[in-house]
DNA sequence: ATCTGAGTTCAGTATGGACTAAACTGTCTG
DNA sequence: CAGACAGTTTAGTCCATACTGAACTCAGAT
């Protein structure tokens, strides 16, 4: 039927996504390929030991990639009554929160620039290239902020 | 006057504009302080050799940061008459380049999500996750576009 | 032809960080 | 209590890659 099967299509698509994190938001590999797998697993909550086997990887690895995905919003720990340990799926918010993360890395560049434009402004001229980048990402930032409003949700 | 000198402020800023850089676009360290430099510098246009001295770098490090910089077009080398060797500056359209490739990035997430999809296409439900993914970053991607339209010139 | 300076390439070093195995902690079960 | 399991910490390995020095190429000037 199919060439490969899906769990292999799927393998490899999760190593897709965490070559993307890896290259674009400086994520380790293996915490990528968490958040990959989380993303298309089945059933969508998994305890670390059964993502670990999934991208195989080391128990170490699951800890201390669970920990950076949790404090950063992006994976959530859920418990269930009469089961011992956790259970981690991605956060009804994630991509919201990766986008806005991003836009405020836009905002960390204006301030760099702004103290820029503070060392520069007895020479205005020299200023300029400063200025203009200046003006760009604050404009963006502005611009694209209101995109990323919190959806207001009470969903179960 | 000053606690630090000028100059020590401005490298100390230009480390800053490496270090976000490094951050946040995995740019070596060495090119974005190229960047940095010729952001601030005066004059605003200067040789491979004043910059390595500037930023304390080596030649052979400026060689390929200054390949990558004008590859991706972000630095431009002019030529001048009865001179030898090429003058550096950064491009007039530096950071409409570097939010657009941020963008295409967007974009390139896009496609991964696109394909999740396709993959999962007899599973709807567990599709569910990478389409809310790819709902909100096609959104993004076609809500910024437009605020990074080329200023309209019509240089070669 | 030779010299000089700009720039590239290459080989080697080293620094950082991702990853793992193994030891350890703590908690729940029987 | 013993035993098992979830998870963390630590120590160490390994790999990627940034960076440099030095050799090299090429162009123009004299």
């Amino acid at each position: 039927m199919d060439e490969q099967s899906k769990e292999e299509q799927l393998l490899a698509w999760v190593e897709r996504v965490a070559a993307f994190f890896a290259r674009n938001n400086g994520l380790p590999l293996i915490t990528g390929r968490v958040l990959g797998w989380l993303m298309v697993c089945d059933p969508p909550e998994q305890t670390a030991a059964q993502i670990a086997t999934a991208i195989g990887a080391s128990k170490a690895s699951l800890s201390t990639a669970v920990r950076v995905l949790e404090a950063s919003g992006f994976v959530r720990a859920v418990t269930r009554p009469a089961e011992r340990g956790v259970h981690l799926r991605v956060a009804d918010d994630v991509w919201e929160r990766v986008a806005r993360r991003k836009l405020e890395a836009l905002g960390d560049f204006s301030e760099i620039t702004a103290d820029g434009l503070e060392i520069l402004h007895d020479e205005p001229a020299r200023g300029d290239r400063v200025r203009d980048a200046h003006r760009l990402f604050s404009r963006l930032e502005q611009q694209i902020a209101p995109l990323l409003q919190h959806r207001d949700d009470d969903s179960p």
